[in-house]
DNA sequence: CAAACGTACTGAACACTGTTCAGTAAATCA
DNA sequence: TGATTTACTGAACAGTGTTCAGTACGTTTG
């Protein structure tokens, strides 16, 4: 008999629903202003019908947040082209850069916000894999960096953190509007994603003379 | 008659006690978690009151704000005694990430949060100087160092910014638990403040090689 | 002294939030 | 046909930031 099946069918579709209603009211107001309440209205169902679905909130920003990662991951795949590691690096940094512009609010649920990660912590040993593998990439691209004679002397895993990190701050420094308020921007008047762009370059020149 | 300025003087006090009550409930348990009513119930008044002195929670969470980077500054109060530019550069990196382990909501306040921001912009040419003062601080040890010899052919604001957002975001990762969730880190099992300060001091070494 | 005024404060409400749970209606099974 | 399971919901709970009419009281004026 297929009516159990076409059940859980019908269930797993509603879960996707779910998903897509909340993806959509997040993209376009930001995690912040998408209520429960919004989501259900949206698809048409009781507040209380997406607790059927999802334990709570916390575990819809989840699974926002894995998609987050394979966009990401997507966003990184036009470095398969680029043969040189260290250029493939600076590649990886637009790359990263263009993603955190792109979809800044996507971008705070992955690396700034606390709540996803409270889940993560929940279902130990699941398939978290697809924030290991941005890293990994990243990882991978500073070890042949090095055996082509960049940041001799350094340790990898730190190294490629410092990078992280540098990145990460430059974004989040950009999108939450902290870099606009510095005293020399706000009164040069100077665009701000023109700033981003040239204190990346600084950062390119930087790790150019990091080579032996 | 000193009776309008008891009045006046009570009024004051009474801003403050508000400023004092919401410190010390938000440093204990976050900003998230401190409502108006917390706050009102703390200083025994009502919540409407607060509103008579605060023009709403932003407002409040301004204040704090300002308090903070006064702390930061006083962090930085090490640094006077630092001659020589690059170490000077170097504990002003290890008092920052001290400010940022220690004082963690409010650096998510200052550094994080847009709310308060947007209070900046409302109140047009207010004294917020003491954020500048902090990153002049920087510029200015930067402009230092390229005089010794460091940061050749770099731009001071541009490699100011670099140095700021790597830190930034070494203690923004940190802090938001994201740099204990890697797999590298999570299956190492290794300390994450060792890690935070190891990754800190590989920086210091390639910021070192940076020397003409 | 009494009436008018101004200030400081509050109770109660508004419109939200995430979340729970008893109850209902319909589909399926025995 | 009757019992059971499934899917769903209305209403409530406890909380949030914020507003506003109303009150109580100290000060000023006639």
């Amino acid at each position: 008999m297929g009516v159990v099946e076409r059940k859980q069918r019908h269930k797993e579709e509603l879960k996707k629903d779910i998903l897509a209603a909340a993806r959509e009211l997040f993209t376009e107001r930001g995690w912040e202003s998408t209520s429960i309440r919004n989501i259900a209205e949206k698809i048409e169902y009781s507040p209380a019908t997406i607790y059927l679905y999802y334990k709570d909130k916390n575990e819809i920003i989840f699974d926002l947040h894995r998609e987050g990662f394979k966009l990401l991951i997507d966003y990184f795949g036009v470095l398969k082209g680029v043969a040189d590691p260290f250029e493939r690096l600076k590649a990886m940094g637009r790359a990263y850069i263009r993603f955190a512009l792109e979809n800044q609010d996507t971008y705070k649920l992955m690396f700034v916000m606390e709540e996803p990660l409270r889940h993560v912590e929940s279902c130990v040993a699941q398939d978290w894999n697809e924030g290991d593998r941005a890293f990994d990439i990243l990882l991978n691209t500073v070890a042949e960096c090095q055996q082509k004679g960049y940041f001799k002397n350094l340790h990898t895993a730190n190294i490629s953190f410092v990078i992280w990190s540098t990145m990460h701050g430059l974004c989040t420094l950009r999108t939450s509007g902290h870099l606009g308020h510095v005293g020399l921007v706000r009164n040069s008047g100077m665009d701000i994603d023109l700033l981003l762009t040239n204190a990346y370059e600084e950062f390119v020149k930087m790790m150019e003379q990091l080579k032996a």
